[in-house]
DNA sequence: AGCACGCCGACT
DNA sequence: GTCGGCGTGCTC
C-alpha cells in the first residue's frame, strides 16, 4: 500500500549530532558532529572532542530534550575521537551524574570530572616481571641465594623486591640467580583475577534479635529500592546483620558497596569481611598507593570485584552492576565533603540506590537526625537491634558538675573522674580520656598587657603546638614560634598558654598517674594513618593504659580493656549555637560511652560539664535517647531548621573587605521575592576572615522543608562575581563556618 | 578548567 | 617603542 505522499518526502537531514558532556564547568553539555555512515556512539560513551584550541575527553550524554537545538549546525565541530575500549558510563550514573548536579544546584560537568577523575587508570599497565626457580642449582651457592631458593619453595612467583623482602636480602642476589640460571623471570598480567567471595563461607551464628533484623534485610535485597535505617548499640552485632545483606546480592550476582567515613575504620572492616567471605573485599580510599589504586578500579569498573568497601568518593566510581549499598556510622560529619564540590554521601548514597532500584542500608548506633526524621515520616524502614551480643552492658553515666567538683587550677581532670581512672588502672583495666581540642593550649596570652596571639590571615587564635613547637592557626596553617616576648608590650616571659588541649591534658595525666602507659592520639599526629593504626592496636592488645584523643577515638574501636571513659570537656559541643550541636555532643558521648566495658565488665563514662541540667546530658545519663530525640526532633520542627526545614548557605568572599560587601550587596538587591522561602544576610560569616579572604554569609531557609533549589538557582542566575570576589553555594550546610 | 584577548607598567 | 601582568570571557 503506498504511504501518504507528505511522508514520503525527505525533510533535508540534519547533520547528526551527538551531547558530549565534558568534566568542567559548563553550563551543560555540548554538541558535536558525528559520521553520517557510522552509528552514533551511544551514551555513556567516552569521546574527545575539540574545545576552543585544545582536545579534551568527555562522555556522550542523553539527549533529553531533541527539539531543543540551540546551538548552530555552522558552529558544530565533529567528535575527535571515540573510545570504544574505554568503559562506558552506564545510565545510573550518567543519572546520578545529573541529579548529584541538580541537587547540589552545580554544573553536571564538575560531577562528572568526580567520575572521570581515575579513568587513567583504565588501561592495564605493563606486566609485572616475576621470578621462578628453574630447579637448576647456581654455580656458587652462597647463604643468601640458598635462602632464597629456600623460602621460594612451594610459593607462587614473586617480583625481585618481594623476593628480597621475604628472604631479607638485597635485590642483587636475585639478580645473581637470574644470571646464574637458578631463577627466570617470567612476565605475569599486572591484575591477577580475584577470587569470587563465597556468601555461605562463614556465617555468623546470630542470635535472635540479630535474626530477626537479618530476616528483616535480606527480602529487600534485589525488590527494587528501599532505605533501611539500622540501629543498634554498640557491640550488638549491626556488621554481622548486614553482612547477611552484602552475601544475598553477592548469590544474586550484584556489586555491593559499603560506605565507611574514614579509612581507620576499613581495616578492621575488611578483616571481619573477610573471615565473613572467604576473601577480603575490595578496598576503595585515598590510602591505597597508585598501584594497588589502577588494580582495585580496573576490578570494580570491570564487575569483577563484588563487594566494595570504601570512603565517600567510592560512590562516584562507574560501578556497573550495584546492587545495594551500605552506608556505615551513618550519622559521621565526615560524609560531608566540604572543599570542592561539597556533598553529602549518605545522602547521594540513597539517591543512587533510587535511580539505581536497588536498597540502601544505613547503619549507625546513634543514627542521624534527619534519618530518624525519614524513619518518622515513613521514608525509611527502621530496624532495631536491642540487646548487645554476648553478655557486656552498657556503662554507667555519671554527669560531673565542674562549678561543684573543680579540677585545681590550671588541670582538666576533676577529683571524680581522676579517682575513677585511678581505679581502673589499679585494677590492671584501661581508661579513655575525650578532648575535642588540638594542641596544648587553645590561647596564648600575655600577662602583663593582656595581648592574645591571634593569626594574621583569620578571625581565630593560634594554637599552641608544644610537640612541634609552634603556634598554629587550625583554619589556614599559618605557624609561628612562641614568642618569648610579647608582640605588643615587650614584656619578657609573660606569654602565658590558657585553656586546655589534648597535649597539655596529656602532660597533666602523666602527673596524676605515673607509671601509667599513656597514648595520645589526634587527627594530626605525625606518622599518618599507620601511626594512628599503631597506637589502635596498643590499646586493643592491652600494651596501653590510658590513651587520651580527640575525635578519633570515638570512631567504633574495640578495646576490650577499657572500663573507664572520660569526657574531659562535655560543653565544647554545647556552645556556640551551631545548630546540631546537641545532637553532635549526644552522638559522641553515646559513641564514647559505647566504649566502656564491652566484653564483660560494666564500665564507667564520667562527663564533666558546666551546664549539668543541659536536656542532652540529661538524657544520657538516664539512658533514655527516645527522649532526647523526641525532644531535639520538636525543637528543631518548631524552628524550621532541619531536618524538617532546608538550609542553603551561600558565602560571599574576597581579599578585599569592600569588594565582598559590594558583591554582598548586589546578591542582597537580586534576593527573589517569595511567600515561601527566607533568606538571612548577609552577616559576616562566623569566622569574618579565613586566609585573607573576607567572608560574609547568606542564609536560605525552606521551614516547611520544600526543595530550595528552584528559588536559589533562580537567584543566583546571571550573578558573576567580580575583582577578588568568589560565591560558594553549600547545600544542606553541616558546619556553619 | 585552560586558553586567548585586551589593556596598563618596566625593560632590551 | 615592546614584553608581560592577570582581569574577563568563551569554549559546541
Amino acid at each position: 500500500m503506498p504511504l501518504p505522499a507528505a511522508t514520503t518526502v525527505p525533510m533535508p537531514a540534519a547533520p547528526p549530532r551527538v551531547k558530549v558532556l565534558l568534566p568542567l564547568p559548563l553550563a551543560g553539555a555540548y554538541d558535536y558532529l558525528v559520521d553520517d555512515d557510522a552509528p552514533p556512539p551511544a551514551p555513556g560513551t567516552v569521546v574527545s572532542v575539540p574545545l576552543g584550541p585544545r582536545v579534551v575527553a568527555g562522555v556522550v550524554w542523553d539527549d533529553d530534550d531533541q527539539g531543543a537545538r540551540d546551538v548552530d549546525t555552522a558552529r558544530l565541530k565533529p567528535l575527535a575521537a571515540v573510545h570504544p575500549d574505554l568503559p562506558p558510563l552506564d545510565r545510573v550514573t550518567r543519572r546520578f551524574v545529573d541529579w548529584v548536579a541538580s541537587y547540589y544546584l552545580r554544573p553536571a560537568g564538575d560531577v562528572l570530572a568526580m567520575v572521570l577523575r581515575r579513568y587513567g587508570n583504565a588501561r592495564p599497565p605493563r606486566p609485572v616481571v616475576v621470578h621462578r626457580p628453574t630447579g637448576d642449582m647456581p654455580q656458587r651457592m652462597t647463604p643468601a641465594r640458598r635462602r632464597v631458593l629456600e623460602q621460594l619453595d612451594g610459593l607462587p612467583p614473586m617480583t625481585a623486591k618481594e623476593i628480597a623482602e621475604l628472604a631479607g636480602v638485597g635485590e642483587a642476589v636475585v639478580r645473581g640467580l637470574v644470571e646464574q640460571g637458578a631463577l627466570e623471570r617470567i612476565e605475569r598480567p599486572a591484575d591477577l583475577p580475584l577470587l569470587p567471595p563465597d556468601p555461605d563461607h562463614a556465617p555468623a551464628r546470630l542470635d535472635m534479635d540479630q535474626r530477626r533484623a537479618a530476616d528483616t534485610l535480606l527480602p529487600l535485597v534485589g525488590a527494587g529500592f528501599a532505605t533501611t535505617l539500622l540501629e543498634g548499640v554498640t557491640g550488638a552485632g549491626k556488621t554481622a546483620v548486614y553482612c547477611e545483606a552484602v552475601a544475598e546480592a553477592v548469590r544474586q550476582g550484584r556489586q555491593v558497596l559499603v560506605l565507611l567515613p574514614e579509612i581507620a575504620l576499613t581495616r578492621q572492616i575488611m578483616g571481619r569481611f573477610t573471615d565473613r567471605f572467604g576473601v577480603p573485599p575490595v578496598a576503595w580510599h585515598s590510602g591505597l598507593g597508585d598501584r594497588e589504586r589502577g588494580t582495585n578500579w580496573r576490578a570494580i569498573v570491570s564487575g569483577e570485584a563484588r563487594i566494595v568497601v570504601g570512603a565517600r568518593s567510592a560512590l562516584f566510581l562507574p560501578f556497573p552492576d550495584l546492587g545495594l549499598v551500605i552506608v556505615d556510622e551513618e550519622h559521621d560529619g565526615s560524609y560531608k565533603q566540604e572543599d570542592g564540590l561539597p556533598y553529602h554521601a549518605r545522602d547521594m548514597a540513597v539517591l543512587r540506590a533510587s535511580l539505581g532500584q536497588f536498597p540502601a542500608i544505613l547503619v549507625s548506633a546513634t543514627p542521624s537526625l534527619e534519618s530518624l526524621h525519614n524513619v518518622a515520616e515513613g521514608r525509611y524502614a527502621h530496624v532495631t537491634l536491642s540487646r548487645r551480643y554476648g553478655t557486656a552492658e552498657l556503662p554507667e553515666v555519671r554527669l560531673v558538675d565542674l562549678r561543684v567538683e573543680r579540677p585545681e587550677p590550671g588541670r582538666w581532670i576533676s577529683p571524680p573522674l581522676e579517682a575513677a581512672v585511678r581505679g581502673s588502672l589499679a585494677a590492671g583495666e584501661q581508661a579513655l580520656l575525650f578532648l575535642n581540642r588540638r594542641g596544648y593550649a587553645p590561647l596564648t596570652l600575655c600577662d602583663a598587657c593582656g595581648y592574645r596571639l591571634q593569626c594574621p590571615h583569620c578571625t581565630a587564635w593560634l594554637v599552641e603546638h608544644r610537640y612541634v613547637g609552634r603556634l598554629v592557626c587550625h583554619h589556614c596553617g599559618f605557624t609561628r614560634s612562641r614568642p618569648n616576648e610579647c608582640p605588643s608590650c615587650g614584656a619578657e616571659g609573660r606569654m602565658k598558654a590558657c585553656g586546655p588541649g589534648i597535649e597539655r591534658l596529656a602532660e597533666e595525666a602523666s602527673v596524676l598517674f605515673p607509671g601509667a602507659r599513656i597514648a595520645l592520639m589526634t587527627s594530626d599526629l605525625v606518622g599518618g594513618p599507620a601511626a594512628a593504626q599503631a597506637i589502635i592496636d596498643s590499646m586493643a592488645a592491652g600494651e596501653t593504659d590510658l590513651l587520651i584523643g580527640t575525635q578519633i577515638v570515638a570512631k567504633g574501636h574495640h578495646f576490650p580493656g577499657l572500663t573507664t571513659v572520660g569526657v574531659v570537656d562535655a560543653d565544647l559541643g554545647l556552645e556556640g549555637g551551631d545548630l546540631r550541636a546537641a545532637e553532635r555532643t549526644w552522638q559522641l558521648l553515646h559513641q564514647v560511652s559505647g566504649r566502656a566495658g564491652r566484653a564483660g565488665r560494666r564500665g564507667t563514662a564520667l562527663i564533666q560539664t558546666h551546664l549539668p541540667e543541659a536536656p542532652v546530658l540529661q538524657a544520657l545519663a538516664a539512658g533514655d535517647s527516645a527522649g532526647f530525640v523526641a525532644a531535639e526532633l520538636d525543637a528543631r520542627r518548631r524552628a524550621g531548621m532541619p531536618p524538617h526545614g532546608r538550609l542553603v548557605a551561600l558565602v560571599v568572599s574576597a581579599t578585599d573587605a569592600g569588594q565582598a560587601r559590594d558583591f554582598a550587596r548586589d546578591l542582597a538587591r537580586r534576593i527573589p521575592p517569595s511567600e515561601e522561602f527566607e533568606v538571612l544576610g548577609p552577616a559576616p560569616a562566623p569566622i569574618a576572615v579565613v586566609r585573607g579572604r573576607h567572608r560574609l554569609r547568606f542564609l536560605a531557609i525552606s521551614r516547611s522543608g520544600r526543595s530550595l533549589r528552584g528559588f536559589v538557582s533562580a537567584w543566583l542566575d546571571g550573578v558573576r562575581p567580580r575583582g577578588s570576589a568568589r560565591l560558594s553555594v553549600d547545600v544542606d550546610p553541616q558546619n556553619f563556618l
